[in-house]
DNA sequence: TGTACATCAGTGAACGCGCGTTCACTGATGTAC
DNA sequence: TGTACATCAGTGAACGCGCGTTCACTGATGTAC
């Protein structure tokens, strides 16, 4: 085992990553379900047995992919989250780019977006691995939940819950503890998530069809108004100034 | 053609019925998009063949299958917001109740609900005989609202959007127009709704595995906060009387 | 009420297709001496 | 530096399967006289 790649190793990521991006191209083409694996082989110019020394099933490959779209998700979150930042935003600019982010990529990617946050696959599980990627735009939001209740532009709610409803799993994912003014900040961000996918589901899944004048204009007080509901204040006016654009 | 139905179009519907309720049957099991003609026709007995003669093509069968999931969902809110009302509920009570009954229709129905509400299934598109049913809940929504807003309960938005983003199409839905003070609120319902199938579907399909102690209790929070950016009070104590229950 | 014809339900074989996965194999790349 | 062996990539044929849809057909039900 040298330090330097033999010719086979780079051969194969190579190989892995035209596989998956094969893949992935299909998958924007049919969806999940009409996946095949012999169509992704033919495309490539190899026998459909060749992929077996890559991936050892269908399933597999689609964990990879969903492993990917996971973490396309959260980086275009992040990414939207660092610039905003960067121009100064606070929290709810921020998140208003991050959602706008987000969308984004849903009507970029509808399949792989269909693929993560839609119905599950029939007949697949998820592994265990597809966690630490899934959640990363969860990641996103708790960092600027963090700074509003930081720097008390988090709006303290007249109603709160008595009871916490959710795991230390959850809690675990806010790195600075939240103060306890805001009982029930991480059941309101779920809400707030929820309310996201939502939304974008809601557009792209097509049951918005000929209800809007204008979808973007309604997405971003559909999040604003989800906003309000954490305390976080978005500003609604629909500026054409994009903050997500990169 | 006489008035009494000849035995030969009994049968028909009849049989007509009994296709669906097995496809449906195998829905449950296998998902849309594994869903087979072939399969159906043998748990029935049938030639495949034969099942040409009641639906033209399978994509026929799944419009079926769609329709009938809409009026389902869309039976289940209506009663369980006749009952709320029957009880003497206020609207949002109401809205409460209705968003248990759909949640336990989807619960109950998981691929039914994926069928309508999750992604689209390739390589099929919805014709326009699905729009009637599609939109019951919404009209039990819009019902609610203008009693909300006519018996004064309905609260007036703080920052009310400047702009009609909705359609004549969604405008019609409403049957008693809806006073001035709230002049977005068909807006904000559509949040409310989008709000109610995103929670459901991040339930549903797993997003929030392993993340909440008691989901009913969160999904009865989560359509609260949603109410309140409509401007509706929805009660968030998890009361263990349930008003959606028949 | 009875008969001749038309309509329709259901059959079973066939067409043409694609799928995931396995397996024995060839030939190229890597490794140990 | 050269050689013998082990490892691995990729092939192509095959297995066994299921699918949607068509078509010529038989036999039962309905209709017009």
């Amino acid at each position: 085992m040298t330090l330097v790649r033999t010719a086979r190793e780079r051969a194969r990521t190579d190989i892995v990553a035209a596989i998956k991006a094969e893949a992935a191209r299909q998958l924007a083409l049919v969806g999940a379900s009409a996946l095949s694996l012999r169509a992704v082989a033919r495309e490539l110019g190899l026998a459909s047995s060749a992929l077996y020394r890559y991936f050892p099933s269908r399933d597999a490959l689609l964990t990879a992919l969903i492993i990917d779209a996971f973490d396309a998700v959260g980086e275009a979150a992040e990414h939207a989250d660092a610039e905003a930042r960067a121009q100064g935003a606070d929290a709810g600019r921020r998140w208003l780019a991050v959602c706008r982010a987000v969308r984004r990529w849903a009507g970029e990617h509808p399949h792989s977006y269909a693929l993560v946050y839609g119905s599950p696959v029939p007949g697949y599980a998820a592994p265990p691995d597809t966690v630490a990627p899934a959640i990363r735009v969860s990641r996103v939001m708790a960092g600027i939940l963090e700074a509003a209740a930081a720097d008390g532009s988090l709006r303290v709610p007249e109603r709160p819950l008595s009871r916490r409803l959710v795991t230390p799993e959850v809690v675990a994912v806010v790195e600075q503890p939240l103060p306890e003014q805001y009982p029930d900040a991480l059941e309101r961000s779920l809400t707030l998530l929820s309310g996201l996918f939502g939304a974008i589901s809601y557009l792209l899944f097509g049951h918005l069809h000929r209800a809007l004048e204008d979808e973007d204009a309604w997405f971003d007080f559909a999040v604003a108004v989800a906003a309000e509901g954490v305390g976080l204040v978005v500003p609604v006016a629909s500026e054409p100034t994009d903050v997500s654009r990169s």
